[in-house]
DNA sequence: AACAACGTTTCAAACGTTTGAAATAATTGC
DNA sequence: GCAATTATTTCAAACGTTTGAAACGTTGTT
């Protein structure tokens, strides 16, 4: 534990020299004399100098810090994203701030507040289910701080920019694979709908069934979210109706396999042959004894580093803060 | 976009008052008038002027950051982990940065020096499979930082904080578990020996067995990493033993997963008595066919509490930095 | 000997806050 | 009505950097 802290007037005091030559002697100004880079650097490393961030953020009035909002890291998406962001992001030089809103509007106040003081220069966000209002989001934009929003995003907004998941084409995708496999009466289940491309996902589903002149039945539609029990409540009511669907389209695969879980525990007649589809390619589906026949590869780490390649083009003002853009990133379906 | 950032000095302006009442106002300072008071906090408010956290860095010389260095986020362990530490640390007014080292020293290193630039208040470390040398963190402890490392840790270290799982406890306990219900040949799957609590774990299995007369043998223990491959051939070392085991502890649950469909692929005998137990307790072992008779919990988000705990009492000087703690959080059996 | 020209170093202000001390304004006591 | 007291505001320095402008010292030229 040492005390006196080793900042540039410290390295100055010991060599000798004023505080500037010191600075630019570590950034390697073409001024300084090469000899003296040498003794300042040399010093710099023996008494562990490490400069101070907040001073220089405050000098250069930026932070070279990307803030992220996203409901929360128990989520397999979130995280691989993260990794795709992460990457891209320091090796152009900035450090990310990760925050959690655990889909809590007032969590994700504050931390957009947190982020804000801090300063970050841009900020990617997936929004939490029940963000309605936006103020602590515009703010950033007020702010000349350009914001990414990816995945989750305030559908009815088109003056944003978003980085999304081609979440239409993977359910038509899906959708059709299932139809080439020769189902008819495929069910389809929905998430929450106050998250976005619910609808979207909807509309994929729809489309690829007109396209193959199947008619739309709403019987084969129900909606659920994170809920075990009313996931079951919504399967019970797809497979209990009148069309008995043979193939099953689910949003998120953690709740396709409580359905899957639940049909088999209940015996139900035909169970082995129904094949189901879900979104997320969860790394655990190999241990499963009944998996999805496929998956909707969402490719995270991909929607992650468009996120930041995109923020990053906004930061360095090569695309105009209000040239709104929208980049799909497409699903792949993968077969088990 | 507003060209001019509203600083103190910007709301001083607007005001015609001094930066320092602006600042004592905003501040709740005594001396300061309840009428200007209201005036400079309105003019705040609607000018949306949000305090600069460098520059208070700078001033106060601390940051409120606590620092987070682990391996990566894909494992469940450490996001719950972070649950832990980010609840306890932004109710007492800290904000949190987490770094993935993804198990690789370079990174680590890089993760420990952004963080150090920081400023940051404490550090918590969990640290890479591959860190044998410390100067990085010590860096910490040199400029009065404290750090606190959990779970991973360098064990033969003494002279640090640590928070860590009772490893060896819920290995007792879960060997003592299957012996309970019947089983003498217990076979043993550890983790990757650089792991320092790789050992502890085994020595929990064996005193279970030694508790319980249960003579041990070399031919029912394996080793294995986060490698299926490598998993595959310790289960084919354990299950064509002589002694062939009625029982298997594992020292993490996806491996013990890769084992327990390994022997279901090959229609291994008796596997359907085979009982298992392995560390994490997984949420997704709802959906398996063939699950773990019982999980190891490890508490994580217990164990991020307790590490956050400890590091704020180091950080107000309430323990010196010099008393090493060392900290056990118990694992609980749960039977499925 | 004078001075231009260069290589190198230093000065000084700025970034946005905080805070004890000093200054000023308002109030009270007599 | 004036000093003493109290309430309120302002001054000024500091936190650790960066950086353009100014200053310095050394050479070389004439």
């Amino acid at each position: 534990m040492q005390n006196t802290p080793v900042t540039l007037k410290f390295l100055a005091g010991k060599l000798k020299m004023s505080v500037s030559t010191v600075s630019k002697a570590l950034n390697n100004y073409p001024t300084i004399n090469e000899f003296t880079k040498k003794r300042v650097q040399e010093m710099a490393r023996e008494l562990n100098f490490t400069p101070n961030k907040s001073a220089i953020n405050l000098k250069e009035r930026r932070s070279r810090i990307i803030g992220i909002i996203l409901p929360n890291l128990s989520d397999h998406f979130f995280t691989r994203s993260i990794d795709g962001v992460e990457q891209f992001a320091t090796a152009h030089g900035y450090n990310v701030i990760i925050s959690q809103s655990h889909d809590d509007l007032q969590k994700e106040i504050q931390s957009a507040d947190m982020l804000l003081r801090s300063r970050v220069d841009g900020l990617i966000v997936a929004i939490s289910k029940h963000t309605q209002q936006f103020d602590h989001l515009n703010q950033f934009e007020k702010m000349g701080v350009p914001v990414v929003y990816y995945t989750r995003n305030p559908s009815f907004n088109l003056n944003c920019h978003k980085v999304l998941g081609n979440t239409f084409q993977g359910c038509y995708q899906a959708t059709q694979f299932l139809i080439e496999r020769g189902h008819r009466k495929i069910a389809y289940l929905g998430g929450p709908k106050m998250i976005n491309f619910t609808h979207d996902r909807f509309n994929g589903y729809i489309n690829a069934l007109k396209d193959n002149q199947i008619p739309f039945s709403a019987e084969l539609v129900a909606y659920t979210d994170f809920d075990q029990e009313n996931t079951i409540t919504a399967i019970q009511h797809l497979f209990s109706a009148e069309k008995i669907p043979t193939a099953l389209v689910a949003f998120k695969e953690p709740i396709l396999f409580d359905a899957i879980k639940y049909l088999k525990s209940i015996n139900y007649p035909g169970f082995a042959k129904i094949e189901c589809v879900g979104f997320g390619n969860n790394a655990f589906i190999t241990y499963l004894d009944n998996p999805p026949v496929a998956s909707i590869e969402e490719n995270p780490e991909s929607v992650g580093e468009n996120a930041i390649k995109l923020l990053l083009q906004l930061i360095n003002r090569e695309i105009d803060l209000q040239d709104y853009k929208k980049v799909m990133v497409d699903c792949r379906l993968v077969v088990h």
